[in-house]
Order: C-alpha cells, then sequence, then structure tokens
DNA sequence: AGATATTATGTCTAGGCAGACATAACGCGG
DNA sequence: CCGCGTTATGTCTGCCTAGACATAATATCT
C-alpha cells in the first residue's frame, strides 16, 4: 500500500501548470528540442507542442524560446521565465510529496 | 492562482482508496443508504455502488453492512473497518492540503 | 537546389469509459 | 398481497479526448 498524489495549479477554474508541461520543460532543457523532449516522454510532437501552447497561452507567459529552421533544424530553449516556473514547481512538487509521505505514515502505517 | 491536489492509495499498481469513495462514505454515514448518498454526490446508483463494490474487493475489507428489503426499503451503515478507513483517509487528506498551502505559498507568492 | 530536422497547426478517428437503462430480489407496512 | 425503496448486477451507447495523420514553413549546411 503506497500513497499517490498529483498536485497542479489553477486560475479561473482551470488547470495552467502540472505535471505534464513540467516533463515536458525538465525535456527541452536537457535536450534542445521540443520534438526531443517528446519522444523521451514517449508522446507525440503534436501533443506536446499543444500542451506547452496551451500552458503559455493561460499563463500568458512565454516559456521557451523557438527557433524554426537552422542549423539542426531548429530547437527550443527556456526563456528565463521558463526556467523560473520549472524551478518553482520542482521545489513545490517535492515538498508536497515529503508532506504526503509523512502524512501516510502517520496515518496509514500499522 | 491556487493550488489543486488529489491524493489516493495504491495497491500493486491498483488504485484501492481515493476521494470518490471517501465522500460516498461520507454520505452513507449521514444519509443511511448507498442510494441517499449517490443522490447527494449526483451520480447514480450503478456508479456509486459500482465504486464501493471495487473499492471492497480490492482492499479485502467490508466498509458497508447492508440490508435489503426492510422498513424504508433497507440501506447501509459503515461497518467499524468502514468508519476507520474514513477516519484515517480524513485526516490523511486534511495534513496533505494544509502540507499544499504552505508549499504554495513558499514557493509561488510573490 | 535539395536534404534535413525542426516548429507550427488543422483535422479525423478509434476506443475506452462514464453514465444511462433495464431487471431481479428482498422485506416491511398498510 | 401489493407497493415502496432499497441493494445488486448485467448490458449498451454515446461522447470525449488522446493520439494519429497530414501539411506547411523555415533556416542552415552540403
Amino acid at each position: 500500500m503506497e500513497p499517490h498524489f498529483r498536485v497542479w495549479l489553477e486560475q479561473d477554474g482551470e488547470p495552467v501548470f502540472g505535471e505534464g508541461v513540467y516533463r515536458l520543460l525538465l525535456g527541452v532543457d536537457r535536450l534542445g528540442s521540443i520534438n526531443q523532449a517528446a519522444k523521451s516522454l514517449a508522446m507525440s510532437y503534436r501533443q506536446a507542442w499543444g500542451h506547452i501552447q496551451k500552458t503559455e497561452r493561460r499563463l500568458g507567459v512565454r516559456l521557451l524560446e523557438r527557433q524554426v529552421g537552422g542549423e539542426a533544424g531548429g530547437g527550443a530553449r527556456l526563456t528565463a521565465a521558463g526556467r523560473e516556473w520549472l524551478e518553482h514547481y520542482r521545489r513545490f512538487q517535492a515538498e508536497v510529496e515529503e508532506a504526503v509521505e509523512a502524512a501516510f505514515r502517520r496515518n496509514f502505517s500499522k
């Protein structure tokens, strides 16, 4: 028996930042393109692109700097804002995880 | 902007206890029947019954004591085990909620 | 010019699952 | 003995959405 959780941020009742886009941003940071990040998470580029697009629109923040064409066909990099969101969410999520495990131990370990 | 979360328990990779069944148990405790509990949550009896059934099967624990027919047609009440699960999950969830809000404040209040 | 890997975006479809529908059995009360 | 409100299950359908598919544009390098 183990605890699981999901945590995300909403604005005006619609989700704006969660695990999905977090992983994508991580992947882009590591691999240099949305395409590669999508592949590394076993999802289609189309899906990944839509996810990021929607997040940017809802946040009203540009998370990635894109380059179309060029050396290696193009790519994407985190903007300063993107890096901040990534880092804040990482800590947020980590703190919650710790709390979930502690609460689980307190209430369900017999 | 506000934080949201879900928390549940899994065993062998399949979910066994979460928000849904928690609310149903609360409703049964308050209203005395699965049917009434379902209505109070705007779901069909069929759905509620299946939910509880699955949870009991996976946990291997009888959560409700049922009566078919009789005064008022029948009804259901929490077993001792059911009441314990309810109470443990309630505290667990409440503690996590507090932690989520604290973590949110720490990382996203500007 | 052509090849290439990418970003960018519209559209379609299959499949799963939530919820609806149907039906039976039960026990009490009038 | 019938009606009522419940538990208990099997089945079906429609809807939604995740993912597939298609296509265009772009800049660099050979």
